[in-house]
RNA sequence: GGACGCUUAGCUCAGCUGGUUCAGAGCGCCGCCCUUACAAGGCGGAGGUCGUAGGUUCGAUCCCUACAGCGUCCA
């Protein structure tokens, strides 16, 4: 593209689809093995099929392009594998939902007909996500993008079974679990929706055997009566210590319940006498357990009541039996009475039914063993937390950690890898024919394999290896695990961060690592160096993001509004480690103004370099260090500050403030002051060869301002990268990031600019607050001095060149007097002054202003400083001050009091000058 | 009930681990400008005793304690 064609605002639908498709066709964002290399991995936290892009992937996946793109520069051997997870849930949900639409059921089908179907549904709608994080400009490697359900990563997951099956760490039980009737299957905590919900408590008589007392319980859930085995009261509970070891009657069934003691009773709920249902409450199954209490399962797997209860009962749905149940206790005189009452109550994240904790068969993984070294890698720091607050999180869960239920009951997952023989022995084994093997079992004898499937997160906590071809050994394995960043939400940390760091702990022990031996030490071991937890996305009332709400906007609206660059500038400008966002689209006004800035910022340079150069493919890739004058090497320290402090900023991971520097230093460094004193070089007399000098110059250092930018605005910046000069077919994704020069961090020059930026903004503040129109061309006398050109270090004739740039800056004509530091200065007739840093500057302005006015801002002033010498004076008087502070703290505040001294007092001459 | 986090300008938030004319940015607001990169822009300006009450210290937005409000996680 020609200059002439470069518009006058940033367009991002003329660039993003252009360079994406430019950038993946060449497989720039592909990485293998490469022993000259570091390497840089980051696997994606997979996005669920059946999702599509919100604000939290936006969030989540420009973090993780920002540190992909950012190492990738700096040379490492950047890999970011995608991919996503079967969601079994959720996807069997989806998949059930357009079935009922035909009228149809999945046992309709049977297994295999769904599965086929479910397959056909996510080659259909499961690439979605993944189609629309294009869309955001990832630099995902794509080539090795993977799925939890391919044929790889099943058989690590099948290999994980067996491996932890014969270790004895998975095992089959009993166990109470989070029961969805509807889908008729075990749902993992997190699966489940708590919410406070009214409902009544019922309080109850139970009649004590051989006395007329009895005993009084308070329930929210009087059907599960049914299914009570034991009354239970607090051994030291004075009201109830009689009870103990009686007997009371259940009523309506009539059944004999023991009671007995337990300090878990809360004292203070209902009436401090406890009803025991071990089958159908998670808290009465422990307490039945350490009792030896029969366990009474009382309900069927739709949640109706079974063949355990009084016939009457039976067959009823849980609801209407409790309705019926109270009617009937009613009746006969058990019940007390009636209370309304709040409770939580536990839903059914996908369907909203009220969770059954029911009592069935399941697999568990046991979690302690696992759990020893992955608590232990995150306490010594190898693995760490960002912001580290979470540390705390994790070792309260992990040295609590309960044992993992991994059995779903449905179909689309993992079928459990166990066979059974018809004697109903089982085994784990890969497929059919190493169980009959292991078995013992002849090919016409049935043999039947566990209905259930495994857990979604089985196969994710696995993500970090499978993903790289475990359980095969190979060279992409050693070289990219252990991974350096993982990004993720905080509400994950659990299900996935934790589980992860066990899996690799446990399965990457004693395979090759990077030298090509067995890992065995910590370091080679763990799944990842640094976890980013992000912020929550919350919208601007600082409600959570949900589709309920209606309260989330579409990604890909926004970024077809505002541009890709726009977006993920604004997100991650608006996100501080550890805080919630309040997002709303029109934020991204900042990232497309912001765009829209740097656009043409490459457009005015590109505009003089055709100017003053012509259309010459010139090379931009050095910097032309001849005839550098102040601003230049201004321009040159401010940038490698920006490239230092960018670099720190990442390294902590506070990438909001990296974003900020970025927009700091161009909009403010770059385009404020330096683009508009570089003006004054391109429209002087200089010869053309110092023109050509300072174009170059303006172009090389917008260039390592482009490649600064690109981890966070990757699309305008290679647009711009490509049109500043002739790549020769490479790219910016690949372009060496900019190296810190601490040659050009120089302090002095830094001074000695500001000493000219405070001069043009006293001037523009006396032009602003006197109203002087921008059109009227000023004078502007300055009194230097020698105590100046000695703060300054700088000479007479340099000052001289500096002053030329305040003409442009200020519409004015600098006339400079050079004085004697004693010598009296002969103040110009009704002028507007101002003083910086000890340098008095007037402005002639006979006639033009209101001397009230100017007046007025000079009293101001002069009240202002009198306020800080007031308040320095206060702490140098005080003796405690004195005696304790640090001495150069007092001899600092000493210069402070003398200097702001010296500037007032020569505001109070100029203020007297006008009386 | 336990743990953690937050409270700074009208709004959204920075302030990296006590001392730089320490109180900042963006948006919004007010005034002036279509000055040949940019009105999605330029220049200037007004706005806060940094949640409340104590404490530590020569000195606190920053450290400690309590309280209030909001939020998250766990039980």
């Amino acid at each position: 593209m020609s200059v002439q064609e470069l518009s006058k605002t940033y367009n991002p639908k003329d660039v993003e689809d252009k360079w994406y498709s430019w950038w993946e066709s060449n497989h720039l964002f592909h990485a293998t093995v490469n022993k000259d290399k570091a390497p840089y991995t980051i696997v994606i936290p997979p996005p669920n099929i059946t999702g599509i892009l919100t604000m939290g992937h936006v969030l989540n996946n420009t973090l993780q392009d920002v540190f992909v793109r950012w190492k990738r520069m700096q040379g490492f051997e950047a890999c970011w594998i995608p991919g996503t997870d079967h969601a079994g849930i959720a996807t069997q949900n989806a998949v059930e939902k357009s079935l009922a639409k035909e009228g149809k059921h999945r046992h309709d089908l049977g297994r295999e007909k769904f599965i086929e179907l479910v397959w056909q549904w996510r080659e259909k709608y499961g690439s979605t996500i993944i189609r629309q994080l294009r869309k955001l400009g990832v630099s995902c490697d794509w080539e090795r993008e993977r799925f939890t359900m391919d044929e790889g990563l099943s058989n690590a997951v099948k290999e994980v079974f067996i491996r932890l099956f014969d270790k004895g760490l998975i095992y089959r039980g009993k166990y109470i679990v989070n029961w969805c009737p509807q889908h008729q299957t075990a749902l993992s905590d997190d699966e489940v929706d708590h919410a406070e919900s009214n409902g009544n408590l019922y309080y109850i008589k139970y009649p004590i055997v051989g006395s007329d007392e009895h005993a009084i319980i308070a329930t929210t859930r009087p059907e599960t009566m049914l299914g009570d085995t034991a009354l239970c009261v607090h051994p030291k509970d004075e009201r109830y210590k009689h009870l103990i070891g009686k007997t009371a009657i259940l009523p309506i069934v009539g059944r004999k319940l023991p009671i007995i003691a337990d300090d878990y009773i809360d004292l203070s709920f209902g009436t401090g006498v406890m009803k025991v249902t071990p089958a159908h409450d998670t808290n009465d199954f422990l307490l039945g357990q350490r009792h030896e209490l029969p366990q009474l399962n009382i309900f069927d797997e739709t949640a109706h009541l079974n063949s355990s209860v009084p016939k009457e009962y039976e067959g009823m749905d849980r609801f209407d039996c409790r309705a019926q149940l109270v009617k009937d206790l009613e009746a006969k005189n058990f019940l007390l009475k009636v209370e309304p009452y709040v409770h939580n109550i536990g839903k059914c994240y996908r369907c909203h039914t009220i969770i059954e904790p029911w009592l069935s068969d399941q697999w568990f993984v046991k979690m302690k063993p696992l759990a020893a070294p992955a608590l232990r890698v995150v306490h010594e720091g190898k693995v760490q937390f960002h912001p580290d607050r979470w540390t705390k999180v994790y070792e309260h869960w992990m040295t609590n950690i309960r044992d993992w239920c991994i059995s779903r009951q449905i179909w689309w997952g993992h079928r459990i890898p166990v066979y059974y023989a018809p004697n109903g022995n089982y085994v784990p084994a890969r497929n059919e024919e190493e169980a009959r093997k292991k078995l013992g079992l002849a090919a016409d004898v049935p043999i039947r394999q566990d209905e259930d499937v495994l857990d979604t997160w089985f196969s994710s906590w696995l993500w970090p290896f499978s993903t790289l071809g475990w359980p095969e050994d190979n060279a992409d394995l050693h070289y990219f695990n252990p991974t350096n960043t993982l990004v993720t939400a905080p509400d994950i940390i659990f299900f996935w961060v934790a589980r992860m760091i066990m899996a690799n702990m446990e399965f990457m022990k004693g395979t090759p690592g990077r030298d090509g031996k067995p890992r065995k030490k910590d370091d080679d071991l763990i799944p990842f160096r640094d976890v980013y937890f992000t912020s929550i996305i919350r919208d601007e009332q600082g409600r959570k993001m949900s589709k309920s709400l209606g309260n989330s906007p579409d990604p890909l609206d926004v970024i077809d509004q505002y541009g890709a660059d726009a977006l993920r500038f604004t997100i991650a400008y608006l996100s501080p480690l550890g805080q919630d966002v309040l997002f709303a689209s029109e934020k991204c006004d900042l990232g497309r103004n912001f765009a829209n800035k740097i656009w043409n910022a490459g457009r005015f340079l590109l505009m003089n370099k055709r100017e003053i150069i012509g259309n010459d493919n010139v090379s931009i890739d050095k910097l032309p260090i001849e005839n550098l004058d102040l601003a230049d090497r201004w321009i040159l320290s401010r940038l490698n500050h920006a490239i230092k402090s960018f670099n720190t900023s990442l390294d902590q991971f506070h990438v909001n403030e990296a974003t900020k520097l970025i927009y700091d230093f161009i909009w403010h460094d770059f385009c404020d002051w330096y683009v508009e004193m570089v003006k004054t070089r391109f429209y002087g007399d200089e010869p053309k060869e110092v023109k050509t000098a300072v174009v170059i110059r303006a172009l090389w250092i917008f260039d390592q301002a482009l490649r600064l930018m690109h981890p966070v605005m990757p699309f305008i910046s290679e647009e711009l990268w490509q049109n500043l000069s002739d790549r020769k077919g490479q790219s910016l994704v690949r372009a060496a990031f900019p190296n810190v020069n601490e040659h050009y961090i120089n302090q002095t020059v830094e001074d000695e600019l500001n000493f000219i930026i405070k001069v043009v903004e006293a001037v523009r503040n006396i032009r602003g607050e006197l109203n002087v129109a921008p059109s009227k061309q000023i004078e502007i006398h300055m009194h230097l001095h020698g105590e100046l050109a000695e703060r300054l270090s700088i000479d007479v004739n340099a000052m001289q060149g500096l002053l030329n740039y305040l003409d442009r800056l200020c519409h004015a004509k600098t006339v400079p007097t050079w004085a004697q530091d004693s010598v009296k200065f002969e103040r110009p007739k009704a002028s507007a002054s101002a003083v910086v840093d000890g340098t008095e500057i007037f402005i002639p302005l006979a006639g033009i202003i209101d001397l009230d006015a100017e007046r007025k801002r000079l009293e101001k002033e002069i009240a202002r400083l009198q306020g800080l010498i007031d308040s320095i004076g206060n702490k140098l008087a005080n003796n405690s001050f004195i005696e304790r502070a640090p001495k150069d703290v007092i001899e600092k505040e000493r210069e402070k009091q003398k200097y702001i001294t010296m500037n007032m007092e020569k505001l109070k001459d100029s203020l007297k000058q006008l009386n």
